[in-house]
DNA sequence: GGAACCTTCACCCGAAAGGGTGATTCTTCT
DNA sequence: AGAAGAATCACCCTTTCGGGTGAAGGTTCC
């Protein structure tokens, strides 16, 4: 969030002296003030949607799912590391191991290694039952 | 979506009265023009993080609400047997084929077939899919 | 420097799943 | 009575999954 408004500060700092730029000229050439302050509109009204939308993301992901989040705490009382959980959540989608390994730029091999230590610390031996398990324990969703 | 644009553009027209408005008083009083650049600024950063939010917040509702309800009319007009959904409740609580059967008292070929059906019907082409898809169809959960 | 862990990959083997086809029995609807 | 669909089962074959083992490189911590 900090960084969100460092950049829009710094975009607002960029704006000013574009703005300074084109004020100049447009009171230089003595065109309509009206163009020039649509200009600004335009651009602040863009600048507005990006920045709102930015600074409330995480919020609204947590309004999306009132029952879900995400507790690494939970993650690390059960061992699962990063990359376990990664091959998790695609699992969750029904991808196979062979459009896991596609996705995450791995071998099947690698895939297949983490998925079998998932089941390991889940206790399943299913990737169906790892999907239904990580569900309960809000792992996932 | 189109009462946000509506209301955008009426805000945009009374928003325009009132630039003129404090225009006009700016530049009888000589004040500098950036003040009233400024202002034109923060209207519109704070009216796109407004216009912004309303057009992305429908989007989480939808999400936000997963109220399960069963509906029969959804199974018949996928062409979803009673057989085939009692096959797709035990698929997504994680079962094997075998545990499938075994639990309807039916051969494990049966439960085969029921699931390459419902593949068929749902469109998908493993066990994963079929229930990340019926829970999307609200068909389950 | 060594221990512990993560990530990556490989190979083997058996189990499970999925696709295709065909067939029988039963109910339901026309 | 005949058509249509549901439910049942079988056999075939291929693909995918899962379990087991081993190993190499990289971090992190003590």
């Amino acid at each position: 969030m900090t960084r969100t408004i460092i950049l829009y500060g710094l975009s607002l700092a960029v704006l000013i002296f574009f703005l300074k730029f084109i004020e100049y000229r447009f009171l230089v050439r003595d065109l309509s003030m009206e163009f020039y302050v649509g200009a600004v509109a335009i651009f602040f009204t863009a600048l507005g949607v990006w920045a709102g939308l930015k600074l409330t993301r995480k919020k609204t992901i947590i309004i999306t799912n009132p029952a879900f989040q995400f507790d690494q705490g939970r993650l690390d009382s059960l061992g699962i590391s990063k990359r376990e959980y990664e091959v998790l959540e695609l699992m969750a989608k029904g991808l196979s191991n062979q459009e896991i390994a596609d996705k995450l730029f791995v071998s099947l091999n690698t895939v297949k290694t983490h998925s079998s230590n998932l089941f390991l610390k889940l206790q399943v031996s299913r990737r169906t039952q790892a999907v239904q398990k990580a569900k309960e324990l809000q792992l996932i969703q």
